[in-house]
RNA sequence: GCUCGAAUGGUGGAAUCGGUAGACACGAAGGACUUAAAAUCCUUUGGCCAGUGAUGGCUGUGCGGGUUCAAGUCCCGCUUCGAGUACCA
């Protein structure tokens, strides 16, 4: 019989999905392993052989646990909102409903061809209402709770209005967006409205006036992860400052446990510093400065505080609402000429033209240690967003600093002994402090730094600080609120309607909130979101939903809101749903929460590290502190994969003709290279009838060859359509298989190292899994099959291999546990053994990499039931002992003797081999062995004289 | 600018703890089978030198130093490439 792939994985997945053989159910009796993808965006051009990389790499780890008697969840499903699956449906001027339906039925069909063990009876699809249904749940219990920075963790907002009731503002240590003091007097006073606009301040999911990434041509907010150097990430179009009022989810609260829980989770290191990065934690002091001849006072934000003697002036962000307090008349209309100007400029020009810009606000402010007049600037290199929106500039110290007094002629003042700032501050954390302060300011102040180093200098002003109340320490993150708001149709809709102004939540019992027809979804310029189109949406507040045919009264009949959640939405909490698809009453029933508890393997790209990966780490640790969900962490381990580049191939035309040029001869005449269909060339060689027929215009065209064939160039690239070099897994499977495309996937390198596909190389892998099959069947296709006992030296080559794949598959090590079992299949090949004793557990250990092959072989050794069921292999060390060892040693290319070495050599260490070698000198062409190192096993050196 | 990572034959890559560098695969060259092709199998394959030959010698992991009996691996200083981040006070 001949390796048929065709018909044997045909077989295997029409069986699999007859048996329901990749359905789990939990069960109490065995330990749980929880395999997770990141669930892909149903884009409009299908898969290609890149993405389905990370899908065998978990697909291969899945079966290898569940071959080791692991209750293996393994689930996938569509991320099918949000905007990359909306810009397609724009694009194609189709409704996104049904171009997501046709591109996730496109991809199922592509991924079925691969052989994955996925429960597709937990599919979840994040814009189907069953699933958003508790999207819209976990916003709601966001908007009723509020973050207990005293006790860490969220809490119902109720208990915040109860002590309102009590105490006021008084004792309350909560997250904020702004600080509130009031008694509990006050608080009753208030009138309802009023008393929301304070919830709001403390809301987890809280509607904010922020400045905003708006961005013109999408037509909506985007987060700060989506916009990359001013640009969309989506798009590219350019993106600028705008405030608008919007639902935010406090991530910020959260930034300190974002940053510890890093510690716990084992991740890449690189991802982790990512993440790292991102929150950005800086641990300073914030200090009250008071304005001269003013009851105005303002705090700033230091991470230096042992500067604080070299202060020359002191800057406002221009969005900061100081700015109008602060500017004295005389110069106002000099800064509204520059906050006029600042506004204008878009982010992306900020970045890109980095000129020191500025304006004075005529005011002083007074330096709360030395009493010294300082002036106030204005200028944009101080950010609204991070601290207070007010720094004291220190020029000797801070380049940007110093950039700012040298373009003003402000004052530079060094404090550390040593440093020259004539040509550029002095920005290292490190030096003997001196000037601090100078003689001049030390009537003012008992503070003195003079002689300490840098970092006893921070640490004492801190303390100083708090002594004197002029301040103090402050931990400050960079980490800023997420904007969940999008001025966009498909998306989840927010289950809020508004009533005076304000926003409600729907009932629980009424969800979800299914989103509406509209006449038409595009976005519009203006910010105008498109459910604004919608025919009917509006919320009757007596029949609790959405109502038809009836008029917003604002009595009984509400607006609802029209902006719809952004893309990460939908994928913060899926890996939870995929628990208890099915479940009507709860996100996750508690006891299979409890069963399941979170992600053992996570596999996804790294792009995701500062959006998916925090907003989902956020909103698991928000579940968590409700009780919903049950672990901390939501991803225990994770493995990036690394992307699959294009390989473009190249033709080279000789100018003004039609005759191309092959590779190695194109020097020799002045040619264009143009881009090639990679599926018309085969190992760089050309196909030239293909490619005569290819276009029409190179019908007729000429070649010139080398040795008779055509050499395309090559280079990497991005993986496109433009550039020819497009190839799809459907392809590769036709042609080689299911079994192939895997393995040679993951030979292709290691999984999380980004490589440029490269189709030259999978005849390796498909002369593999002919040899392994040559093991059963001989060429004439008789069964070679044998009950015979094995010997010795096929034990050892098993036993060689299932230590050695064990540990591969462990380490995530797939393209060398792969050249293992080459190996391994040669052996035996030579070794003519084809005995069931040798065969069984070499099908086991296969059937992860190459699982139908492995089901038609298991089956063919009358293995019962699916061979990812069978018991996974275990190695014994008695068989890979080396019986004796002789050492060989040839010296001069004449004289040869054999080491006569002790018998338990393996076990030798340095010091023992070469005493022991020392003692029995021995003598080549009258030179004596001074000394021999050895290693286990293996001699290295030996030195004579 | 800062942070992190990488660099090994013609190509993808291996070397798990500092221990025979180049496993495994592709490609290439030569051979067997075949009318021929495909498929399959066998041999050679980092570079240089010597030898009819078995074989031997030298050299070799981006560059320059160092530690060590021993360095692709550790340390110091560079070069190049990639990723992340960027007025974060």
């Amino acid at each position: 019989m001949e390796y048929n792939f065709r018909e044997i994985e045909k077989k295997w997945q029409q069986r699999w999905v007859a048996n329901q053989t990749y359905r789990v159910t939990e069960d109490p009796e065995k330990k749980k392993f929880y395999v997770l993808n990141m669930f892909p965006y149903p884009s409009g051009a299908g898969l290609h052989v890149g993405h389905p990389l990370g899908y065998i790499a978990s697909d291969i780890y899945a079966r290898y646990k569940r071959s080791q008697g692991y209750n293996v969840l393994n689930p996938m499903g569509y991320d099918a909102y949000g905007l990359p699956a909306e810009q397609y449906a724009i694009q194609t001027g189709q409704h996104p409903a049904i171009t997501t339906v046709q591109n996730i039925a496109r991809y199922r069909e592509q991924l079925d061809k691969i052989g994955f063990s996925f429960d597709w009876n937990r599919e979840i699809r994040t814009c189907d209402p069953e699933y958003y249904h508790w999207t819209q749940w976990a916003f709601i219990r966001m908007f009723g709770s509020y973050y207990d920075n005293a006790q860490g963790k969220a809490m119902p907002i109720e208990g915040l209005v109860a002590h309102f009731e009590q105490n006021g503002s008084e004792g309350i240590d909560a997250a904020c967006s702004e600080n509130l003091e009031f008694t509990a007097a006050e608080w009753k006073a208030m009138s309802e409205k009023e008393q929301q606009e304070v919830l709001m301040n403390y809301r987890i999911a809280y509607l904010g006036e922020t400045m905003v990434n708006w961005c013109p041509k999408l037509g909506t907010v985007l987060a700060n992860d989506e916009v990359v150097d001013g640009v969309s990430e989506r798009g590219g179009y350019p993106v600028v400052q705008k405030k608008m009022r919007q639902w935010c989810l406090r991530v910020s609260a959260y930034a300190g446990r974002l940053l510890e829980g890093l510690d716990r989770i084992d991740w890449t290191d690189s991802l982790k510093e990512t993440q790292r990065n991102w929150i950005g934690r800086s641990e300073g002091a914030e200090l009250t400065f008071k304005v001269k001849d003013s009851d105005v006072e303002f705090v700033i934000f230091t991470t230096r505080a042992d500067t604080v003697f070299g202060v020359t002036f002191m800057v406002l962000a221009p969005e900061s609402e100081l700015v109008a307090t602060l500017t004295t008349p005389e110069q106002k209309e000099a800064v509204e000429a520059y906050l006029d100007a600042t506004k204008k400029r878009t982010e992306r020009e900020r970045i890109a033209d980095r000129r020191v810009t500025g304006v004075w606000s005529g005011s002083y402010a007074i330096n709360p240690l030395t009493g010294e007049s300082i002036p106030v600037w204005i200028s944009d290199y101080v950010l609204a967003g991070y601290g207070t929106g007010a720094i004291m500039a220190v020029p000797a110290h801070d380049s940007r600093d110093y950039a700012f007094a040298k373009h003003f002629g402000l004052e530079i003042r060094p404090l550390i002994e040593g440093a020259d700032v004539s040509e550029e501050s002095f920005d290292a954390k490190e030096g003997i402090m001196m000037n601090s302060p100078r003689p001049e300011q030390k009537g003012e102040c008992d503070l003195v730094l003079n002689g300490l180093t840098v970092k006893e200098a921070i640490a004492r002003t801190k303390e100083y600080i708090k002594e004197k109340g002029l301040g103090h320490v402050k931990v400050n993150y960079r980490l800023r609120d997420a904007i969940f708001s999008r001025q966009r149709y498909w998306g989840e809709p927010f289950p809020v309607y508004y009533k005076e102004g304000m926003p409600y939540m729907v009932p629980e019992s009424c969800l979800p909130i299914e989103l509406p027809e509209v006449a038409k979804f595009l976005p519009t310029e203006s910010g105008e979101p498109p459910l604004g189109h919608a025919t009917v949406w509006a919320w009757d507040t007596v029949n609790n939903c959405v109502v038809e045919n009836a008029k917003v009264d604002n009595v009984t009949i509400f607006p609802l809101e029209l902006n719809t959640m952004p893309g990460f939405a939908g994928s913060s909490a899926y890996y939870l749903r995929y628990m208890d698809p099915h479940n009507h009453e709860a996100l996750v029933d508690d006891k299979v929460g409890e069963y399941w508890q979170n992600v053992d393997l996570y596999v996804g790209g790294s792009e995701h590290a500062t959006g998916h990966l925090i907003y989902s780490r956020f909103w698991n640790k928000f579940l968590y502190d409700l009780g919903y969900s049950k672990n901390d962490e939501p991803f225990q381990k994770l493995i990036n994969q690394g992307m699959i580049q294009g390989r473009s191939n190249f033709v080279y035309r000789i100018k003004d003709t039609n005759t191309f040029v092959s590779l190695n001869l194109k020097k020799n005449y002045d040619v264009t290279p143009i881009h090639v269909d990679v599926n018309i060339v085969s190992n760089d060689v050309l196909d030239i009838e293909a490619f005569k027929a290819w276009r029409p215009e190179y019908n007729d065209a000429e070649f010139i060859l080398e040795d008779g064939k055509y050499i395309c160039g090559w280079a990497v690239e991005k993986m496109s359509k433009s550039m020819f070099n497009v190839v799809n897994p459907d392809m590769i499977v036709e042609k080689y298989g299911a079994d192939t495309l895997r393995m040679y996937e993951m030979f292709l390198g290691p999984v999380e190292q980004s490589k440029p596909w490269d189709t030259n190389g999978i005849d390796g892998c498909h002369r593999f899994l002919k040899k392994f099959w040559g093991l059963f069947y001989g060429r004439n296709g008789e069964l070679l099959v044998t009950d015979e006992a094995p010997t010795k030296e096929e034990l050892k080559s098993l036993h060689k291999l299932i230590k050695k794949v064990t540990g591969d598959i462990e380490a995530f090590s797939y393209n060398t546990s792969i050249s293992a079992f080459m190996i391994c299949v040669n052996e035996l090949s030579s070794l003519k053994c084809a005995k069931k004793e040798i065969l069984m557990p070499l099908v086991v250990a296969l059937a992860p990499f190459a699982p139908h092959v492995c089901e038609e072989l298991h089956e063919l050794l009358g293995g019962e039931g699916s061979v990812c069921d069978a018991q996974w292999p275990a190695w014994n060390e008695e068989y890979l002992k080396e019986d004796s060892v002789t050492y060989s040693i040839s010296f001069n290319g004449k004289t040869r003797f054999t080491l006569d070495l002790a018998a338990d050599m393996d076990n030798a260490t340095i010091e023992q081999t070469v005493l022991a070698n020392e003692n029995t000198q021995k003598y080549i062409d009258g030179k004596t062995i001074r000394k021999v190192i050895v290693v286990p096993k293996k001699i290295v050196n030996i030195v004579i004289s």
